[in-house]
DNA sequence: CGGCAAGTTGAGCCAGGTCAACTCCGGTGG
DNA sequence: CCACCGGAGTTGACCTGGCTCAACTTGCCG
């Protein structure tokens, strides 16, 4: 009996979910990996400390979110990037310079996987490299889409631009109109660079406006993809209109 | 003659910059991959087409500046990333989902890399695989602090940010007071998110405080690294202050 | 069922966006 | 060599989106 089969990888996203890391790993490879690894789970506000980072620097996600926070000074703080279930997380070489945290924003599990393991298992095997680089280009493109967002949209902009993040980005990418916003509305501001206060008053107006449903605080349905995709993409035109009949538009300002 | 020692290689940043991409190579692999690349310049406002992009869709910067650009579409424009002389830009697999563009920010040269012949090298050289997996990860930590600036910060802490920022990327990474802005204001602007006007007067605010002082237009230096760090890292009291004398301050608003 | 944190709503204010006028500077042609 | 031009940068005056603060409501958990 295999690392595979262990009970401690069974129910393992990373393994099981299609096009999970550990998946593309041979069985040695794979029991190697799992020999030097640990798994954890956190709860709200668990934080990966430092030290542990400069261990264990790299991490999987195998449920829940894990956030990397960022502290000013004064106490603003940052939600620089979220990870979801099933990306890997390297930290090598981050730890020592950078400032910012690893926290978890609700019940999470993760496991710790040794650098000098996750190194040997990318040197040797192809397919599972070119998985690992391709996570990372994701994690790069996003954070640079991310940043787009905070550039210059707007409130209501940026709120309709993570929806469709969240939506892109949940487990089933079925193209459904459900989705699912894996945060408090606290950490949805620190995340978009705004306050709570905002990200309320825009998910309403978005309900005013019919585009979007609430089921319940952490469930939406998308009543009107396209107005919203206009939003998201900085359609002055169109955010300056309100509905207000089903085929009859008129300017907020007239 | 290989083509480490051929002209169009000679003088490349990429070849001869200490950590360079293609130092790690081979003269086999290099000569390969030479063979494969293109070397081209740009001037400002060049761009690099979808359809190039799909072609040739990894790209070494030699010299200059290439932006990453967002445009809404009601005309508002973000440049998402910077990338200076040395870095490799993979774009596999962005063209296609992404509405994003690369600008060229004034003269700039770059050397296309065959996709092909990039991934053979990496492929078969653990070194120069590392030295590019070291590069994506470099700047996906600079997409999320950039992307911290951009949440929380205001228009002065973000600027300041940026000085480091550029202090940090340029070329002799001495530890000098002297920063060269390698990007005009409205650039500079459409990077932090901000407009030109509050740019001017940002830099206008830093230079009565004495932090820092302009050469010209692009060099200038920092006289008060320790308030220029402060101010960067969001520390409002500092902020709030007025630099009235050597020793003495006083709280602006009281 | 009480207590606390999260979320919402309202009122007022300010950092920075917007618009317009002006200056500066490098390039170009006569 | 100078006059001219156009884009970049700066300055000033004004305005507004979203931050702030405070009060209130909701919902979760013991």
């Amino acid at each position: 009996m295999n690392a595979r089969t262990t009970s401690k990888c069974l129910q393992c996203s990373i393994q099981t979910d299609p096009g999970g890391f550990c998946q593309h790993l041979t069985d040695v490879q794979h029991d190697e990996l799992t020999a030097q690894s640990r798994q954890t789970s956190l709860r709200r506000d668990g934080t990966i400390s430092g030290e542990e980072l400069l261990i264990w620097p790299i991490i999987a996600v195998q449920s829940g979110v894990l956030s990397l926070q960022h502290l000013l000074e004064d106490g603003r703080k940052t939600i620089v990037a979220l990870f979801m279930q099933g990306e890997i997380i390297d930290m090598r070489g981050l730890a020592r310079r950078h400032h910012g945290h690893l926290i978890a924003l609700g019940k999470t599990t993760i496991c710790r996987m040794s650098p000098v393991g996750f190194e040997a298992a990318i040197d040797n095997n192809l397919d599972a490299q070119k998985v690992a680089w391709t996570g990372l280009r994701n994690q790069t493109y996003r954070a640079m889409d991310h940043a787009a967002d905070l550039a210059k949209k707007q409130a209501l902009e940026k709120l309709a631009s993570f929806v469709f993040e969240c939506r892109n980005r949940q487990a089933g990418r079925k193209s459904t109109n459900k989705v699912h916003i894996p945060v408090r509305r606290i950490d949805l501001a620190d995340y978009l660079g705004m306050q709570p206060e905002t990200v309320s008053r825009c998910f309403k107006e978005m309900q005013t406006r019919k585009i979007i449903a609430f089921e319940n605080i952490s469930n939406l349905m998308i009543l009107d993809i396209p107005t919203l995709r206009r939003i998201a993409n900085g359609d002055k035109h169109t955010e300056k209109l309100r509905h207000t009949d089903k085929n009859h538009f008129e300017a907020a300002n007239s």
